[in-house]
DNA sequence: GCGCAGATCCGCT
DNA sequence: GCGGATCTGCGCG
């Protein structure tokens, strides 16, 4: 599967958010090779997106990577589970791209492992079960989404994308309702809907 | 140095 | 439905 381009992380955050469906997230790990297909993200649009850690143009050493160049990775601790986003937007405006929700591709048998033997459709049906499943960790923070060994490859057309309100960001006020969330309509690996 | 909150998940009720 | 797990970094003092 070809790499994807660096350009094309350069374009509108709800564009790339879009186009992200259906990509492939691939981890070259030292167990073998990990591969998902993206089925699920949200957008999260900066400065004036009050659910964004850089709402408000909030610049801290965790947010820095967003102020960044898209394409490259923002990952981050959630209580027990990391969680991992693609930068967008223009450099200088903190964009970011959550990964909600993966399809398994290759690599079952070890993600099988890492999901602790659970049913396959629990494996990565979540954005923190996705980067245990991927072996994704912090180490990744600040990496390009376009180099080795964590990457992004082209990947297929989908028939139908929904679209909604996000999840779990019940204080961000009239954000909440904003429809910056993306899934690839009746896939089953999507994140349980609301 | 301390207290707190959070883009989550899981097990128990 | 609810709460605990358990990590990081912020903001205040």
């Amino acid at each position: 599967m070809k790499l994807i381009d660096a350009t094309f992380f350069h374009q509108p955050t709800l564009e790339l958010a879009k186009k992200l469906l259906g990509k492939y997230i691939v981890h070259e790990h030292n167990s073998g090779l990990l591969v998902g297909k993206i089925v699920e993200v949200e957008a999260y649009m900066g400065a004036e997106d009050k659910a964004a850690h850089s709402f408000g143009n909030r610049r801290t050493k965790r947010t820095e990577v967003m102020f960044g160049e898209p394409g490259l990775i923002y990952t981050y601790q959630m209580h027990t589970h990391t969680l991992i986003n693609v930068v967008a937007g223009v450099e200088g405006t903190p964009n970011a791209i959550l990964i909600r929700a993966v399809e398994p591709i290759e690599g079952l048998e070890q993600m099988k492992e890492f999901r602790n033997d659970l049913p396959m459709k629990q494996w990565t049906n979540g954005p923190g079960k996705l980067t245990k499943a991927l072996g994704i960790t912090m180490e990744y923070y600040g990496k390009k989404w376009t180099e080795k060994p964590l990457y992004i490859t082209e990947g297929v057309e989908l028939p139908s994308i929904s679209t909604g309100p996000r999840i779990g960001i019940d204080n961000s006020g009239d954000a909440v309702h904003y429809p910056y969330r993306f899934w690839e309509t009746d896939n089953p690996y999507v994140s349980k809907m609301r």
